[in-house]
DNA sequence: TGCTTTGTTCGAATTTTATCGAACAATATG
DNA sequence: CATATTGTTCGATAAAATTCGAACAAAGCA
């Protein structure tokens, strides 16, 4: 995997970013790129195995939450805000204010 | 079961509500129910099979999303959106406004 | 080249969800 | 009382998601 592919954002489901975001692991990911924008996957390990988180940022990944930029030997992640509020207005700015 | 108990909106939690909503039926459900305020549940039954549908009105209703009113033989459902939208702003508008 | 770092992929086990028929319960109505 | 109507509960099956160790791949550095 040279590149990872990222869908369009035009073709967004709304079902498939919701149940990415159902998950604790997975909703902390999203928090904790909310805060500091960008950050490389091993930042992101708390005690999990790295093989699980690269199974939660591949469903984040597959669904639009984020986008996977590779440079060197890290993989950066940042969520694509832009893109999501405009196909589905508020619904990260709800997800991240959330208490 | 002569009534139900449903969740203090105080105690909604996020990934439970986000899960009850990642769901075609579910979601469906919600849709419908924010365009008509109230629906029994055989107003809601399409295809499927009563016992489907009452478990995911279930889940629906543990999390918080909607509220069933007994009366009479029918059980009438609303959707929890003030006390929702105390917990989470914005989200529930995000989803009913999603295209 | 050999070693380290970062993260993916594979495979298998476990857990969770969804689905749906059949039986049941409660309320109304003839 | 007998019969619909509305929806739940039970039980079993099937499908999907999660978890995680081990092996692998790519990039950088000594």
């Amino acid at each position: 995997m040279a590149v990872y592919d990222h869908p369009d954002s035009a073709t967004f489901e709304l079902i498939p970013v919701l149940r990415a975001l159902a998950d604790p692991a997975r909703l902390e990911i999203v928090r904790h790129l909310g805060r500091v924008g960008e950050a490389n996957c091993a930042t992101l390990i708390g005690t999990r195995p790295k093989s699980s988180m690269s199974h939660h940022f591949q469903v984040l990944r597959e669904s639009g939450v984020l986008r996977t930029r590779i440079e060197g030997v890290q993989h950066r992640n940042s969520l694509r805000l832009a893109e999501l509020d405009a196909r589905f207005p508020g619904l990260m700015a709800a997800i991240l204010n959330a208490s």
